[in-house]
DNA sequence: GATTTTTATTGACGCTTTGCCAATAGCCTG
DNA sequence: CAGGCTATTGGCAAAGCGTCAATAAAAATC
């Protein structure tokens, strides 16, 4: 039983753990899952998860930060639309991509102050502030602080609300998109009063 | 240093040992806190716990349940204010009752698949359900589940803007409830579609 | 093509923590 | 004051984590 051992680059390695990982969090909860798990999972030595993530803390991270990411691609064209058509499909745009890429990133809400220090936190409002960003982009309006704070507010509700449409089937995808669009239109509209 | 053994009822030595463990679960992360610590927190032995909780999870979800919780009393008088004062008095209220006493509620937002099961989910999602229902009795309206639902959306906004303004700094208490209230407005306003 | 160098990968050791259970000792009852 | 009930303790075995020197697969050198 001496399977002969393949080196891999230390970033296809890397990359490769963070996949496996992130299939075992996905049925299991954190501390649940054994780094020996993770191990076998990913076919390598505990001690080459701890090489290259230093701590098992560290994986999980790593495994946030890849999974919370939205793609960067593809906004349909908006031109010619006004303000709450834009709103309508920018937030269609973010639902249908959570549906695929951003499970994390719905899922993991707020789950810093508890689990970890906050560096859970960090990642979720850095995954936020970028959905604030591409808001805005995409609502051609200024990128002030006090729109992005309020953007950053509302992140939080669309992914309560993605929850309830995609895990709890309590809302309907058009439900959703109405709630979402107008609480939108209602945010960016207010004035700094 | 035989320090006489004291005999407690174990309703209050639960609570005891749940309310030192709160302490310590405000300054550090669950996983990074020994039974051990909490044992001493509590002035207890180790088996103690395990014998009160059985599990290192469950002690912390005991916590949870009991730090979750918001105090049952006085809402203030709304008699002859119309809906907007009602959702601004009703907001400001839960703001205020956030700022001491469910600094957990605004912590844990989405706190689940990471730590444990969906236990931790379900609590606060319970809470979030209170949350709203007190919402609804405080507005007269009545208790549709399209209603309720929209609501508990909402509360994923609320404590993150508690968030924003307590423990960021970035909003003011003014600016939050102005933010908040409209929104409560528009959503419990608008017509199921 | 053989040897050396580099470094990705392993396996095992020690330490901490957890969960469990029999033993201990407060408090109440008669 | 004796006896029983049970809250409370302390230690044991298993498991998990972090660390580090040893191993071996590629790459580099000649």
């Amino acid at each position: 039983m001496s399977t002969t051992r393949v080196r891999l680059s230390p970033q296809a390695r890397r990359q490769l753990i963070i996949e496996s990982a992130r299939d075992l969090y996905g049925d299991r909860p954190y501390e649940d899952v054994s780094l020996q798990e993770l191990a076998d999972a990913a076919g390598v030595a505990r001690g080459l998860i701890s090489h290259y993530f230093g701590d098992k803390r560290e994986l999980f991270l790593a495994v946030m930060r890849d999974s919370v990411v939205m793609p960067q691609d593809a906004l349909p064209d908006l031109v010619g639309l006004d303000l709450a058509e834009r709103a309508r499909v920018t937030i269609g745009w973010i639902m249908d991509a959570a549906t695929t890429y951003g499970q994390a990133w719905v899922n993991a809400s707020g789950t810093a102050n508890l689990l970890g220090d906050s560096d859970v936190q960090t990642i979720v409002d850095d995954a936020d502030d970028r959905a604030a960003r591409l808001v805005l982009d995409a609502l051609d309006l200024e990128d002030t602080p006090a729109l992005r704070i309020r953007l950053r507010t509302f992140a939080a509700m669309v992914k309560s609300t993605c929850r309830e449409w995609l895990q709890r089937g309590t809302l309907t995808r058009e439900e959703s998109l109405d709630l979402l669009t107008s609480v939108l239109v209602l945010i960016v509209s207010k004035e700094t009063a």
